[in-house]
DNA sequence: ATTTTAAATGAGTCAAGCTCATTCGTCACA
DNA sequence: TGTGACGAATGAGCTTGACTCATTTAAAAT
């Protein structure tokens, strides 16, 4: 007979069963409703080998919420990789949080209600998540602001409180109301339009509104010139 | 003997006594953490006579997030009558929002915590709580809106999320990073700033305004004209 | 084959939310 | 002033569910 695990594997094998086996409890009955009997049951497992694996109830949904921030920090880093322009790859973020969330709301949820405590949070793993989460979002926005795409005048902590409370609302509105899938696209536009306004240089200050109307001039010469020679 | 309470009035006081313990209690350990029996402790009831002003733990943190919510909104709608100018207006519901979460952070998270179950969340009590709230947020927006100060292009609900989504993360980060009282108006300040050029009307005037557009529907006529003839 | 060590089990403990039979306080009326 | 009636208050006890630990089972080492 073959042996097709290492004892490692299958005690890995198995602590992924459980984190599963949570998130679906979790994810069905809320932290409160969800049982460790449930849970423990779910995975195919007596309730004393879950206190094996995991502390507590709390390290489960730690656990559980882990899991989530490395699939939406994967997801984020790798999309934003073949895609050019502050704006789009903001977009992309921004959409792929609205998504993970809306797929994995009750989880959501969860950690915030948990892992808000603040006394202590920065020491906190979920704080360490999140910061590996938010530095994909800080690059993009400092790759922006070195290149004068941004303003920078205005502190990255605000940007990214406004980028990521404005998604989380918006996704609880979306969500509260059943929104299509199509709205989120509106979100997402509407979203990229106020901060583009709100954060992006001026383009229309002073010397540079000089520019755009010669330029404007010059589209209308050639407009005309177009005209003419296709009626003719 | 004269009687300086009706029965009425005593039962109300009882109630307020048990609620404010229940403030206190939740404060200091979270929902989790506060007992029932330490509530009762602090209103100098027994632990039952709890139970016969509320349902149930839950029930008391809802009086308790009601209380709140309410405080929350007579001051806004109190605040912005003295105020013109719709950033000074929302400039004062945000300085009023983060200044009240900032003092009562646990009840809030709690209060996200327990009711943000989405299925039933519409018909609930903090459900209404917040709609009269956010409605003194949206009277001045609307207000705005129909003075063309702001751009009637952007959906409410959006200037909302992003309002009020934007303050509570910033509210957040500010007590995590234990900031100053000084701080606060540099947020709010930034948050103005950014709404202002993000949903507000146009600064260019008009007329440069309508020249530049007026040109683009003709460059997009020309190229439409031009796609056509190339197919042909 | 036997010993040793790690993993798994589930009956049992404990803490906390909640209940309810009982007691208490107050007021109306004789 | 005594007494009956009724709502308010009480706290011992019930229930539920997170967590523990003595025991059993499986795997590895010798």
């Amino acid at each position: 007979m073959t042996r097709t695990q290492t004892r490692r594997e299958k005690v890995e094998e198995r602590e992924q069963t459980i984190i599963s086996a949570a998130h679906d409890e979790f994810l069905k009955h809320g932290f409160a409703g969800a049982k460790m009997a449930a849970i423990a049951g779910r995975a195919g497992v007596a309730e004393g080998t879950v206190y094996l694996y995991f502390r507590s109830k709390d390290a489960l949904l730690l656990a559980v919420v882990g899991q989530f921030y490395e699939r939406l920090t994967a997801r984020a880093a790798a999309g934003i990789r073949n895609i050019d322009g502050i704006y789009e790859r903001l977009a992309f973020i921004a959409r792929n949080h609205i998504e993970s969330c809306l797929a994995d709301w009750r989880i959501l949820e969860l950690m915030m209600a948990q892992y808000r405590r603040l006394e202590d949070y920065e020491s906190g793993e979920p704080y360490r998540y999140n910061k590996t989460y938010v530095a994909v979002f800080d690059r993009v926005v400092r790759d922006a602001v070195s290149r004068d795409q941004i303003r920078d005048d205005i502190p990255l902590h605000v940007i990214r409180d406004l980028f990521f409370g404005a998604l989380e609302y918006a996704t609880r509105t979306h969500m509260l109301k059943r929104g299509k899938p199509r709205d989120v696209d509106l979100i997402v536009d509407t979203l990229m339009t106020i901060l583009e306004r709100g954060i992006g240089v001026a383009h229309y200050n002073g010397d540079e509104m000089k520019h755009v109307e010669s330029v404007i001039d010059r589209l209308e010469r050639v407009a005309t010139r177009l005209e003419n020679e296709t009626i003719t």
